[in-house]
DNA sequence: TTTTGAGTTGTTCGA
DNA sequence: GTCGAACAACTCAAA
């Protein structure tokens, strides 16, 4: 009788293109699939996350047969109770290059060898492993262009098909995390879902992408960022999706801007919470009595600058931002208001349903001028500029402010300029950007001089 | 080793 | 209104 084989899930919840769960159930062993919910770990945290892990995993329990496990606690103690259960000695996992992942799977592995269980990590959540890509000198890329060039020629594996796996069932299972009802409306979870959307991004939209891509206002981007962070979707079956149409081709870069970030926290694990450049770090943030109340005005879409506004209320109400309004709403709190980019990253993690360590604090920092390859200091988004070139007509604007939704097209992303008056229930703009700009330029300016 | 060209997403100002 | 220059060096990556 052949011994079954641990499938421990992590951020790999699908059940087609599944290198390391295909080897776990290679020769026909059975396979007994888990879930461990890890006490120790805070990401996931934020409840539209974890809501849509929840329903990520419902589909997955229902997907294996009703034998997907869930236990929770220190993955090296469940996973040998669960390997003495069924009388095994081999698990497999899809491997993690995340910071805090690669110390808990080295734990966990010495942990299980120490009871003669042999752990396998194969495989990765990324299309080229991180870690993988290298300059000329060996070194790791620290601009994107040249590292986009050599992770495409690096290339990647072509997607596989649906696992043929025999799945154990019968053994215990805690209760699931429950999918209570949140305040975002958050997209529907699993396999099916994730294709569905994406079907319908890569017959269509994909190619007016370099366009769509930046208007708010339309539906033109592919919103699969909360399937590829718990990997319903795994990139390499995007890519393997794409021809060589430009406006493909700048899909292929956010995807490989998703990887270049993975690197870069893979080299740097503080970057996740530090600036990459550390000199950077000494930028004059504010503080005092202030800052608290600004910083709510900012997390509410209090600020009287509608294109921040409306980024703001989408991300309270969907869980999700379209990406040329992060940028937006980022630089407003950095650039505008002075306060640290580690406070608006964590707000973001909070709420976002795709939210993404590597991503989301590098994004961050390439609007704060502190990370790898970061925008020039000088470069301040203008609130009103962007609203006006992005969302031309309002439509965006119009959807999450529906108290600006009478004006016109040309007063609509500076309402304070409506000669009947500001709209009721609608602030002012909480600071004077043009003020605020310069005061901004000075900061950077009295950083460089602090370095001579 | 040295040199060379280049670097996601912008804004403002003045001609 | 449109266009190009300036913003400012600096670091990176490859030749």
């Amino acid at each position: 009788m052949t011994k079954p084989a641990i499938f421990w899930f992590r951020r790999d919840l699908r059940l087609t293109d599944h290198p390391a769960l295909d080897e776990a159930a290679a020769d026909g062993r059975p396979v007994l699939p888990v879930f461990i919910s890890d006490p120790a770990l805070r990401n996931p945290s934020g409840e539209n996350r974890l809501t849509f892990l929840a329903e990520t995993l419902d589909w997955l329990r229902d997907a294996t047969e009703g034998a997907l496990v869930h236990r929770q606690g220190s993955p090296a103690v469940v996973l040998r109770e669960l390997a003495a259960e069924v009388g095994t000695d081999t698990v497999y996992a899809t491997d993690d290059h995340g910071p805090y992942g690669r110390g808990r799977d080295t734990a966990v592995g010495e942990s299980l060898a120490a009871a003669g269980i042999s752990t396998h990590y194969r495989d990765a959540v990324y299309a080229v492993p991180p870690g993988s890509v290298v300059t000329g000198g060996g070194t790791s890329y620290k601009v994107f262009t040249p590292f986009f060039k050599a992770w495409k020629s690096h290339g990647w594996l072509d997607p596989a098909g649906p696992v043929a796996a025999d799945w154990l069932d019968g053994v215990t299972s805690e209760p699931f995390p429950s999918s209570a009802p949140t305040a975002a409306k958050l997209p529907v979870a699993g396999e099916q879902a994730a294709w569905d959307r994406a079907e319908w991004f890569l017959e269509g939209p994909v190619f007016d992408y370099s366009v769509g891509r930046d208007r708010p206002g339309v539906d033109g981007t592919s919103r699969l960022s909360p399937y590829l962070k718990w990997g319903t979707i795994h990139p390499r079956q995007l890519l393997a999706r794409l021809g060589p149409d430009p406006a493909e081709d700048v899909f292929r870069s956010e995807l490989a801007w998703r990887e270049f970030y993975a690197e870069v926290l893979f080299q740097r694990p503080d970057s996740a919470r530090a600036s990459f450049v550390p000199k950077m770090s000494g930028i004059e943030v504010d503080s005092g009595p202030n800052t608290d109340q600004h910083f709510s005005a900012w997390c509410q879409g209090q600020t009287g600058y509608p294109i921040v506004d409306a980024g703001m209320r989408q991300l309270l109400a969907e869980g999700w931002m379209h990406n040329r309004v992060r940028m937006i709403v980022a630089s407003f709190l950095v650039k505008d208001l002075h306060l640290d980019w580690q406070r608006g990253a964590r707000w973001f993690m909070k709420h976002l349903v795709d939210g993404d360590l590597a991503s989301n604090s590098h994004g961050w920092q390439w609007v704060a001028g502190t990370g790898t390859d970061a925008s020039p200091y000088f470069r301040v988004f203008n609130p009103i500029t962007q609203s006006r070139k992005f969302d031309p007509e309002g439509e965006y604007l119009r959807r999450w402010l529906p108290e600006l939704a009478h004006l016109s097209n040309k007063q609509i992303h500076e309402p304070w300029t409506d000669p009947v008056g500001a709209p009721a229930g609608y602030p002012g703009p909480m600071v004077d950007h043009g003020k605020e700009r310069k005061e901004s330029l000075r900061r950077y300016d009295e950083l460089k001089a602090s370095w001579q």
